[in-house]
DNA sequence: AATCCGTGGCC
DNA sequence: TGGCCAAGGAT
């Protein structure tokens, strides 16, 4: 008879091996009655979506710092969020985090529901994070799904469907594995699991407490697990930014609409991003384009964008954007590839005087 | 259902 | 250097 998986013996591994996070209430704490704050546990999983864990930390104990309870949060500046979650990607991550915020907070007296299909309903919460609040913040059976999950259980069961079209199948026997007892340990342990010892390269299974009822291991199948359809190579677009310095040191932003690529994030003015940009100069001016070009690549896309830079004299109204005093810029406030754009045009001013 | 949506580290 | 990958969600 084949040895089924021991989630006790998952958990007896997690105890000695937890992984230490900001947001993280040990299995020691836990044990001794301490309750995760579901708001630290809320927003690390919205900021851990498709991030990694190590990338997450520095925004997480500044988020905390500055906002340190979903009230202060939901009151807080959309512009000061933005700012504040700039770098991270994602960015309708943090529009639907402030939605959240002030629904919780007016809606719900600024308590965050325990049940997932309350979770569900607010913006930005998917099955995933509504799993991971239930079962980690209010210790509820619920099981979480994400891409360590998929993986540690499509090698322990020999999973080769690929994905996405295994994700029903994988949740499906992830269900049945879920304990009653210590659900939220074993929520973080299973992603622990997947990210120190079942991970994607060289799994180390010669340490994994589930070594033997792996069935991937037993075929030696672990390395070519989870299968994945292939992805669709990424075109490349052009584009065009204006960067306009003032005399007096001000930049010339944009606002950018709440849909879409860097919905609600500061920029420069620009053309649109294709094979063939129109241009698009927020003034009238002496342009001058740069020998660099910024290069970025976005989840679907590559990026060459050409940069146009003037300094212009005295007050100009600009039919684009609006001219933001040096003293307020901070370069840190805007995304990758405009901060890209900035350095590139920041050198070139500084090179010129 | 398929597509859109960022970024940085790794090898 | 370029593709892969990371605690996914919205439309």
């Amino acid at each position: 008879m084949r040895e089924i998986a021991n989630p006790d013996d998952l958990l007896h591994w997690y105890d000695r091996h937890a992984r230490v996070m900001p947001w993280r209430v040990g299995p020691a704490d836990r044990a001794a009655g301490v309750r995760p704050d579901p708001y630290r546990i809320w927003l690390s999983e919205v900021m851990l979506q498709q991030t990694t864990v190590a990338t997450v930390k520095s925004y997480f104990e500044r988020f905390t710092s500055r906002w340190p309870d979903v009230q202060a949060l939901a009151a807080a500046d959309d512009g000061d969020v933005m700012g504040e979650w700039a770098g991270l990607g994602y960015y309708a991550r943090a529009r639907n985090l402030l939605k959240c915020a002030r629904v919780v907070a007016n809606e719900h007296g600024g308590i965050f529901p325990d049940a997932c299909d309350a979770l569900l309903k607010l913006p930005g919460i998917g099955p995933y994070t509504a799993a991971a609040i239930s079962a980690i913040a209010f210790d509820r059976a619920e099981t979480v799904v994400d891409g360590n999950v998929e993986r540690v259980m499509a090698r322990l069961y020999d999973i080769h469907t690929p994905l996405p079209t295994a994700k029903p199948e994988l949740t499906e026997v992830a269900t049945a594995l879920t304990p009653d007892n210590r659900p939220g340990d074993y929520a973080q342990a299973v992603m622990d699991l997947g990210a120190t010892i079942c991970t994607p390269k060289s799994p180390a299974c010669g340490i994994c407490p589930w070594h033997t009822p792996c069935r991937a291991r037993a075929a030696d199948t672990q390395s070519d697990l989870p299968r994945k359809l292939p992805k669709k190579e990424k075109p490349t677009r052009l584009g065009i930014a204006y960067v306009v310095r003032r005399d007096d040191g001000a930049w010339l932003l944009e606002r950018r609409p709440d849909k879409g690529l860097l919905g609600g994030m500061l920029g420069w003015p620009g053309s649109d991003w294709s094979e063939a940009p129109a241009p698009a100069p927020p003034l009238q001016a002496n342009w001058q384009t740069l020998p660099d070009e910024a290069r970025h690549t976005f989840t679907h896309f590559h990026l060459r964008l050409r940069i146009d830079v003037t300094i212009i004299n005295g007050p100009v109204d600009p039919e684009i954007g609006e001219f933001i005093p040096r003293q307020r810029f901070k370069p840190s406030e805007l995304p990758t590839v405009m901060r890209k754009v900035f350095d590139l045009a920041h050198g070139a001013f500084t090179k010129i005087g």
